[in-house]
DNA sequence: TCCATATGGTCAACGGTCTTGACCATATGG
DNA sequence: CCATATGGTCAAGACCGTTGACCATATGGA
């Protein structure tokens, strides 16, 4: 219908605004729950390069390339991980260039509480559009998003 | 179904991840489509300076708070915006603490390079997952949505 | 074996952006 | 006319990312 056409640009960005507002809420409530449980020196990147060291195996490099950063900050955010004790580097037998990186004890908890608090956060959402919607939600973003690094990209 | 609770922990951590991707490729699609428009000192964070501004009648004061950052950050940024030529501060004679800012030509042929990228970015997803889940897309953000400050959150 | 090349990782220096705390200018109400 | 609130800037520093160089280790030939 022409309403469509010609309201399209306008529903476009407005849409737009909706999925870049809908991430600054996940975002403030992953960072407001893992405050909440006391990791306090961790800010929400941190929590990116812990979903990928999680995974394990990870290194100073597929972190950057998981981020999209360069080696060199990937390096660093490595630093403050491990100086904060929730990252441990580890060395490789088979190749001794390679330093793997692993999630400690508290690196763990941190992880657990950061997927505990978005878990809540679309808990809410589900409760408030239903289970319906939320799955289509979840379908359509899936159909929608590429591979690609994950990083804080604004 | 059971399936759904023992799975749910993992599906709502992977919806989390699908609408922070989500963000970040529009934020990417905005980002490359200003730079290809010529715009290539500006950043993602500038655009929602601009929406606030194009608004009309924005404060440095107004735009810290959109923004959720400090007012000097946001006197900052605005000095950035003043110097390459997007924005520009004007008086208000009725308040003489106050000074407005507006975009100039540049500025709003910048806004409005932003919105048609973002605008791409959106017909390609409504291309892809068809009109009625994009709807529902829109519908079910707006619901989940809450009012509150849009800020490079992460 | 030895060397060229690629790759993993760190070091050093710099720049951009945000923060804190102070400060000035203007408005507003008693 | 003064106390207070608000808009805005200044100055200094911290944080985080970048570029460019550099070292260590692996790998594949000549």
């Amino acid at each position: 219908m022409s309403s469509s056409v010609v309201m399209g640009q306008r529903e476009d960005w407005d849409t737009a605004l909706l999925v870049l507002r809908a991430a600054t809420q996940l975002v403030d409530s992953i960072q407001a729950g893992a405050e909440a449980s006391g990791f306090t020196d961790v800010r929400p990147v941190h929590g990116f390069a812990f979903a990928r060291i999680a995974a394990g195996g990870a290194t100073v490099v597929e972190l950057a390339r998981h981020l999209g950063v360069t080696k060199q900050a990937a390096s660093q955010l490595a630093d403050v991980l491990v100086r904060r004790g929730y990252v441990t580097r580890t060395t490789d037998h088979r190749d001794g260039r390679i330093r793997r990186l692993r999630l400690t004890a508290r690196g763990v908890a941190c992880t657990r509480a950061a997927e505990e608090a978005a878990g809540q956060a679309m808990r809410d959402w589900r409760l408030r559009v239903g289970d319906a919607a939320w799955g289509d939600l979840r379908s359509t973003l899936g159909a929608v998003c590429e591979p690609g690094p994950l990083r804080p990209a604004w």
